[in-house]
DNA sequence: CTGCTATTGATATATTGTTATCATTAATAA
DNA sequence: TTATTAATGATAACAATATATCAATAGCAG
């Protein structure tokens, strides 16, 4: 049977608290905090495992390993700082209308990437 | 100095004649029409070359390899059809305007990417 | 043409992210 | 508390691109 296991709580709350998608790196480290003996299998492990049950989502963003963010979140995309390299949820959708495709193509769902400059590293003026 | 070589000129042929983003092997095979030894190790040199002169750019895909395009095209997004795995060109714009980031966020640049059926691909009623 | 050498083709190697292996640890039932 | 065995930690192996190597080929200047 399944165990539950400190490293798998900590695991969650991590994800859970972050509020923005983590990479796997992020939440080993932070992870750690909690379970200094917390290793790199275990995180792929895992998320492995809560993706497969359905409360973790993978995000994807091109050229670039999948962050991890809780799921039963609203519609949303995502905002990566060119700076920091962070990732934020930005809860907004954009209108079907506004998304112009040739005749006969159908849009099943659509990825939604901003870059540019999150508020902690936007130039002070 | 640089020589004018028959690879070369297939490679860019094959881009610009194709209206959408190649993948490498795309570029292999359309090339190989009219340079049968073509080599995949060629097809990566060259396509570097061509995106170091600014004439072709990577399209960038979660979890894909780059495809390939002609540079100074208009403003454009992309649309992957999930059935052939065909990406094509979208000519027009999202507007500022309808993109909300928190205060003090600065947006660069976006990449939307539109995923569905293409027209060869939808299914007939 | 001829010679020089940039470019090519074939393939080995590097890179990066993820999964598999396996001895050890620790969660749960009794 | 003890036995059972799922889960862990450390690391090797893997997969998928992309790059480096190097002998052979072929542009191009003369």
């Amino acid at each position: 049977m399944e165990r539950n296991t400190r490293q798998r709580d900590a695991i969650l709350d991590v994800i859970s608290a972050a509020g923005r998608p983590l990479s796997t790196q992020e939440i080993l480290t932070a992870g750690k905090v909690a379970v200094p003996s917390l290793s790199i299998a275990t995180v792929y492990r895992t998320l492995k495992d809560l993706v497969a049950e359905g409360c973790v989502l993978p995000v994807k963003l091109p050229g670039e390993p999948d962050r991890y963010e809780m799921a039963k979140l609203d519609d949303h995309y995502h905002f990566k700082c060119s700076t920091c390299s962070k990732v934020f949820d930005i809860h907004d959708r954009i209108k079907k209308k506004n998304l112009h495709v040739p005749r006969n193509f159908i849009i099943e769902k659509y990825d939604l990437i901003l870059y540019g400059q999150c508020s902690d590293c936007v130039p002070k003026h």
